[in-house]
RNA sequence: GGUCGCGUAGCUCAGCUGGAUAGAGCAUCUGCCUUCUAAGCAGACGGUCACAGGUUCGAAUCCUGUCGCGAUCACCA
């Protein structure tokens, strides 16, 4: 029974007793700093069933709860709030009984598996700065899951194909003369990347024309929309001098629309959807080239992820999976989840529920995404059959997307689909507005870990503390400690909100950041290192169950024992946030505790071992925290 | 227009299932390196928690409405 509870069960039993009254809950909350008190009971809810001063009554519970609680040193009442100050000795016996920081706060792994999804790039372009939040935070949640009991596979699903990936191939096609990743020095992905933006400039420059006729009115004979259109044109050139709200949103709207139209005529984007009907059908060459493009991708993006650090159990890829999900639509039908309209399409009705009719099959009977996400989450329960629920890491503009799959997986009767779980993260947008790619604005990831490793390399040198250390053991310093900074600064921030990043301010290596903790964990390995000098078995035959605590002591390992139910609570909450948020907490208290309070140059040796022993159960409780947000520490900075 | 999310200090963010005087960092200003790493510590300044109602002994937190920002509502992915 932890003390939380006994002090539940106590109060209780005290009201009871004092009172004659039964009360449903405690409400008990940590002791705000400028009082006195580790825990404190509100008295205020208790006055639904006891008539009385709150003040006088939180005296009797007090002097009921020294009594018959052994931990309970004295208390202290302010209005309504009863403050419970524990004795040291109960500190002590929690800290002396842990015997393994490195590994505390951890539930041995259970059976039940959980399934990780992020990332899941389209190849035919780097990743970029939203695809670094995305990878960090899936990441990380996976590494949380795992220290919270759950048995997890981390795993992404490849958009190896469909319109996107042609593009590219066919400027590669057109202009890249057999430009290969080592003929032009560039990682693979960027490669790629450059023949997709290529793409977009051509496609510019051929839509123009085609979009100014057609704003003439001058439409093909055998255009699909052309009595449509012509009645937009003549309706554009009558509203040219109408200069009301209504007129102008309209004339814009039908501009967007007919240029959509003009993107689709020209022959560039006709030549790029004829390619795909070839890869679809299979034919040889276009295959071969397919392969050889997404093999260069596929290399520069394993290099990107090493370099940030993470890692995948395994892979589904699109061009797999796109065709799965059609024979459960037919099951579908046959259970009533499903229904076919008069054209042979097959939609989900779920209007009960408060959304849409929503498609699952097209009337030409292909695939739309849908069905492929239907298809996928039932392939990956088929292939790990221990998964009881999953995790996508996807952008919050899929919510609604997420939220009809999710619907019509529990409709369709899976066990497993009360257990998915959408985290939907904010995007990270630039001062400018969007990043986009096709236009450039994008942050590229690989440029990006260059930066922060740059700056940290700046900051290192003037510091000069580690002019010993080799090139190579500098090198890997300065990436620690970059990527510590990016990593940090995007999983402190809730997932759901959406990030602003402005990169002519550069991330921050001071205060609330990912080196200031890099830096606490290495000052404390340096006291370690010095501890040892000095009393090589220092702690071993001393006494710690009856140090005098210092107030900061008494703290530090208050915020020790909230490691455990933070895991706990980020697990449940799938919030990195939670764990950054804590380990600052904990990385401030103890600088304060460092900087007030001699560790080393103290005459009373149990003081010493006291304090050596907090600080590298603190060092311990940075590094596994830390571990879980996938940021290293270093033994010197 | 319907639906969903967000709005807290000049800036970036905390604030758990409602609880005491709303907390950090950056920026600005003051102190502290002959003692364990100053990427630090100690302190000052800075708030109508978007706005208006409501529920409650008590609201940044819950409910309703308004405003602002974003996303989404495709036989796209």
């Amino acid at each position: 029974m932890t003390l939380q509870q006994t002090l539940e069960t106590q109060i209780k039993t005290a009201v009871e007793k004092l009172y004659g009254a039964k009360l449903e809950s405690v409400e008990l909350q940590p002791t705000r700093k400028d009082f006195e008190g580790d825990i404190t009971a509100v008295v205020f809810p208790m006055l639904r069933v006891v008539k009385g001063n709150p003040a006088q009554i939180g005296e009797a519970i007090g002097n009921y709860l020294v009594e018959h609680v052994s931990e309970i040193e004295k208390f202290n009442v302010v209005q309504g709030f009863l403050n419970i100050v524990l004795s040291d000795s109960y500190y002590l016996n929690f800290f002396n009984s842990v015997g393994d920081f490195s590994s505390f706060g951890k539930v041995p792994q259970g059976n039940e598996a959980v399934m990780v999804e992020y990332s899941s790039p389209n190849t035919n372009k780097p990743l970029h700065l939203g695809h670094v939040r995305n990878v960090l935070l899936g990441y990380s949640v996976a590494e949380i899951e795992k220290a919270a009991g759950k048995k997890v596979y981390k795993t992404q699903i490849i958009n190896d194909r469909g319109i996107h990936i042609c593009k590219s191939m066919l400027a590669w096609e057109r202009f890249g003369n057999g430009e290969t990743p080592d003929s032009a020095g560039l990682k693979g992905d960027h490669l790629v990347g450059k023949y997709y933006v290529k793409f977009d400039s051509e496609l510019k420059k051929q839509v123009e024309p085609i979009y100014k006729s057609y704003l003439a009115g001058n439409y093909p004979d055998n255009f699909v929309n052309k009595i449509t259109f012509e009645g937009m044109s003549q309706y554009i050139e009558s509203a040219k001098n109408d200069k009301s709200e209504e007129a102008q949103k309209n004339l814009k709207v039908f501009k967007e629309q007919i240029y959509g139209y003009a993107l689709y005529s020209t022959e560039i984007m006709q030549s790029a959807q004829e390619m795909l009907r070839k890869w679809e059908a299979g034919d040889a060459e276009t295959v071969a080239l397919w392969n050889k493009m997404n093999g260069w991708v596929y290399k520069g993006f394993e290099e990107t992820y090493k370099s940030i650090g993470v890692d995948f159990d395994f892979y589904y890829y699109e061009s797999d999976t796109y065709l799965l999900g059609k024979d459960i639509i037919e099951e579908g039908i046959k259970k009533d989840v499903f229904f076919m309209k008069d054209d042979g399409s097959v939609w989900c009705d779920l209007t009960e529920d408060g959304l849409d009719e929503k498609l699952v099959l097209r009337s030409d009977g292909t695939a739309v995404y849908m069905t492929q996400d239907i298809g996928t989450a039932v392939q990956r329960v088929k292939d790990h059959p221990d998964v009881g629920g999953m995790i996508y890491t996807v952008g919050n503009e899929q919510d609604y997307h997420f939220k009809v799959l999710f619907l019509i997986l529990k409709k369709l009767g899976y066990s497993w689909a009360k257990n998915l779980f959408h985290l939907s993260y904010g995007m990270v947008d630039l001062p400018s507005g969007k990043m986009k790619s096709r236009e450039g604005t994008v942050v590229d990831a690989d440029d990006l870990i260059a930066q922060m490793t740059d700056t940290a390399r700046i900051i290192s040198e003037e510091l000069g503390k580690i002019d010993d250390f080799s090139k190579e053991e500098k090198e890997t310093l300065y990436r620690m400690i970059g990527l510590g900074a990016l990593k940090y600064y995007i999983l402190k921030v809730d997932p759901k909100k959406r990030i602003l990043f402005n990169p002519e301010e550069s991330v921050d290596f001071q205060g609330n950041t990912g080196p200031f903790i890099q830096y606490t964990y290495a000052r404390i390995q340096s006291i370690l290192r010095k501890a040892g000098e000095v009393s090589p078995e220092a702690s071993g035959a001393l006494d710690l169950t009856a140090v005098e605590m210092h107030p900061k002591e008494k703290e530090l390992i208050k915020i020790i024992q909230q490691f455990p139910e933070t895991i706990q609570l980020a697990a449940e909450n799938y919030s990195p946030a939670l764990i950054a948020n804590y380990t600052y907490d904990l990385v401030k208290e103890f600088n304060s505790f460092y900087q007030n309070v001699p560790i080393l140059a103290t005459d009373n040796e149990t003081e010493k071992a006291f304090r050596v022993k907090i600080s590298k159960a603190v060092g311990e409780i940075i590094k596994s925290a830390f571990a879980l947000l996938g940021i290293e520490v270093p033994e010197r900075m």
